[in-house]
DNA sequence: GAGAAGTCGTGATTATTTTCACAATTAGTA
DNA sequence: TACTAATTGTGAAAATAATCACGACTTCTC
């Protein structure tokens, strides 16, 4: 594998960059700076020459970057030209919005199948994604590596457990369950209660203008 | 305003161990460890005896914490007594299903209603939350200080600036656009595509076992 | 082609967060 | 009561991340 020198917290933001330049380079521009794009994603701009420094000299002293070579390195970086397999776990409220979003756009990722196991949903379709049930998670799955997980928190462990055994490799989670998972599974929990529960402790309890 | 000696990585986690402790006291557990909590929650126990140790001493040595003592500390400090209003602007895909979500539960925040472009989605009502136009924003208001975005990418600007002009405190962006305030509001993005990019991004990258 | 303005890359510093490790204290037990 | 096992709270160390600040180099302008 490559570089594990590089920061997590750089590692996470070389998705918003690559999309920012993208955006860059729609619009026609060929250079821009540190500054520039500091002021675009709202990171300090000593961080963001550090964040790409990880890299290599990606600059230009006195010019900036240049947005074609850049945006063609971190295609690279990112593995932007291989698609990466996703199927996706309960499709209520928040698994269907996910299902009619267009990850690809900007992104190396693909919903390529969806599981329920309300027999209503199974068997239909939604934004061209097939939906079957949870039973044939083992049938249907084979070599999808990356799971979202949007079902019901009490069934997080279950299907957890079955993913494991599949060999998942990566899980986004949605649901308020800390799931458990051996070493060389990664889980990434998105938890959308305390995410707003934090903004307005945030509010009530730091200072208003930082 | 309180301490705002306490970091802000702890604050983020204390929804969580508040969450967490609301489950323990309906199972009817009356007491609780580090160490337990930290296998519940998967934050390390060191870590969740420094968080609480911000707030003074909550535990007893060789014991651990009362469960409703701390449940009843953590309420008055996330200020779980007193409703935060909300409002949420795009009913579209991943604003309905928030809008079908129950924060209230485990939790002091209440949607109370919704604005879109949409004249078909303008006075309907979803989950007996009510659907204004956008137009209407600054009428219908008022004292809402908390704003969620699931608008298009390319209304954030806008939209954000009337909330500005409003009054607003924070926003929840889900927006990919990384919007510009003024340094008393306080914006938390959540961008979905980029943390499916970062997850694929770690397991390509990162070595398989931490 | 000389001077001015702009911008990177990075050593050094500072800030923040996590983790280790253990004395102090408590509950439980015989 | 005395002993054992458990568990906190925290000083100190380590790890991680952000920021400052400036020399070096590039481009631009005249
Ligand atoms: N909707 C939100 O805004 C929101 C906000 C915060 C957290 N969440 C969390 O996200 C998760 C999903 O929320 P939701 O609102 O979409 O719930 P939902 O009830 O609308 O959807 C859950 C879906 O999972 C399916 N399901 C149930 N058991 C299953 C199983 N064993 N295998 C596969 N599918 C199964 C159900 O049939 C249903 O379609 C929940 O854990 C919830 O706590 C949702
Ligand atoms: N759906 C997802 O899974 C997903 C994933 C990642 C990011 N996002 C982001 O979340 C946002 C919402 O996504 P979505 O899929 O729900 O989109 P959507 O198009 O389904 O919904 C957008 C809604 O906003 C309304 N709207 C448009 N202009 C408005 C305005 N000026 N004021 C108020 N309402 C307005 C539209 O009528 C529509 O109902 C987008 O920015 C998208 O990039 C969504």
């Amino acid at each position: 594998m490559d570089q594990n020198k590089i920061p997590q917290a750089t590692a996470k933001r070389l998705p918003l960059y690559y999309r920012f330049l993208n955006n860059l380079q729609h619009q026609g521009k060929s250079r821009v700076s540190s500054k520039e794009l500091s002021d675009a994603v709202k990171v300090d701009s000593a961080t963001i020459r550090r964040d790409f420094s990880y890299f290599g000299a990606l600059g230009k002293k006195g010019y900036g970057y240049n947005v074609e070579y850049l945006l063609g390195f971190f295609r690279k970086t990112l593995d932007q030209d291989e698609l990466t397999e996703v199927a996706l776990f309960g499709v209520g409220n928040l698994g269907t919005a996910f299902l009619h979003y267009n990850f690809v756009k900007n992104n190396n990722t693909k919903i390529m199948m969806a599981f329920d196991a309300d027999p209503d949903k199974v068997g239909t379709e939604i934004g061209g994604i097939p939906i079957y049930h949870i039973d044939d998670l083992e049938e249907k799955m084979k070599d999808v590596k990356v799971a979202i997980l949007t079902i019901p928190a009490s069934e997080a462990d279950s299907v957890t457990e079955r993913l494991v055994e599949q060999g998942i490799e990566g899980i986004l989670n949605f649901t308020p369950a800390r799931i458990t998972v051996p070493d060389h599974v990664r889980v990434h929990h998105i938890d959308l209660a305390v995410e707003l529960q934090a903004l307005v402790y945030f509010l009530k309890h730091y200072p208003l203008d930082k």
